[in-house]
DNA sequence: CGGCTCATGTAAAGAGTTACATGATTTG
DNA sequence: CAAATCATGTAACTCTTTACATGAGCCG
């Protein structure tokens, strides 16, 4: 049921065509939120326009259709938007693998928690410079720009994630020292 | 593929039935990770005890069943743990809705703004009694209880929403003022 | 004009949810 | 002994992925 209030709300924010569409999941709704192939999105295009959630506004080169929301289309949105009480579950392998994490040693958890301190690091650089980026041409009006709501939501979470790690790692290493950085008291 | 591996580490546990299984699901790993219902379970024990990864090692009442990990099981699960090359992309409606919010008028934004700030409070304080608590029956030698790295880790990241909400509030208020309480220097 | 990207589609298989189904044991 | 919980299972349906399939337009 999500994927087409994903679609609503991506074309909510500019008519699009379905190749569109599917590349801003493989781009941006991917990483954080959501994922749909074009598998999906093309049948689910053709089922919210036969219920008129949406029109084809446009017809360009290759059979290119460029799709738009209509009211009702638009109102749908909101209702769900709004709605937050059937909220479904998280899937998140990530934090599944934390929770199963307790298995391993000390010792095969060690590069894996450097490995996500890394990365949270990674992400953190990157989510930075596009916010300072899209910073430039700023919000009006009182209205949010796409995505920006994500963007800073992302970057408090890998900055969440980044002191978790790091206390993971100082947890670990009071606990069972690494052996390739020996404590100088015990030599 | 997550959902053995979940079954797997939810053994590696400790032994326990598809019942227990189940209920591990709907009270701790369904709220930040990964959900299953019976229906999934089941069928998918049997499958996993076929391919020896796991045994039957207790039978109880109304036909109970207590699986536990064999060492081809735990093997599998260390290489899985192990390796991080092919992590399936998040699932999040949250995080999802937060991307598709800017279709709303602000003034409808701000309630539900204030629902996620006392939502975060909220998982918040249950989250530190939960590690409050279990804090007394301490970890020892070196190995994490199962599920401590997921609660530290839920914290941070409730208290990153928190932050969250709080900072698009403001954002919102500096931009649209509430109505419901109009700056004094207005009237 | 050859290779790349654009652009859309369908079919089959796998994962997950909902609904249907049954019965034993415990607790009050 | 009635109600709640324990305990397992299957079937149908929906959602998602993977694989197969085709062709137009653009760029060098």
């Amino acid at each position: 049921m999500s994927l087409r209030y994903a679609l609503l709300g991506l074309l909510a924010d500019r008519p699009q065509s379905g190749y569109d569409l599917s590349q801003r999941f493989e781009q941006s709704l991917k990483r954080y939120a959501w994922h749909a192939r074009h598998s999906q999105i093309y049948p689910e295009l053709t089922k919210l326009a036969d219920e008129g959630l949406i029109t084809v506004v446009a017809e360009g080169p290759r059979g290119r259709r460029t799709y738009a929301l209509t009211d009702a289309g638009r109102q749908q949105l909101r209702d769900w938007l709004t709605d937050w009480s059937a909220l479904q579950p998280v899937r998140n392998e990530f934090v599944l693998r934390l929770f199963l994490m307790s298995a391993l040693e000390p010792s095969e958890a060690q590069p894996l928690l450097r490995g996500i301190s890394r990365h949270a690091n990674h992400e953190l650089t990157e989510l930075r410079s596009r916010i300072a980026h899209a910073g430039a041409a700023r919000q009006a009006e009182g209205r949010w720009q796409f995505g920006r709501l994500a963007a800073e939501y992302g970057l408090r979470q890998y900055q969440a994630m980044l002191e978790w790690a790091e206390w993971a790692q100082a947890e670990l290493e009071q606990a069972a020292p690494d052996e390739d950085h020996p404590d100088a008291t015990s030599g």
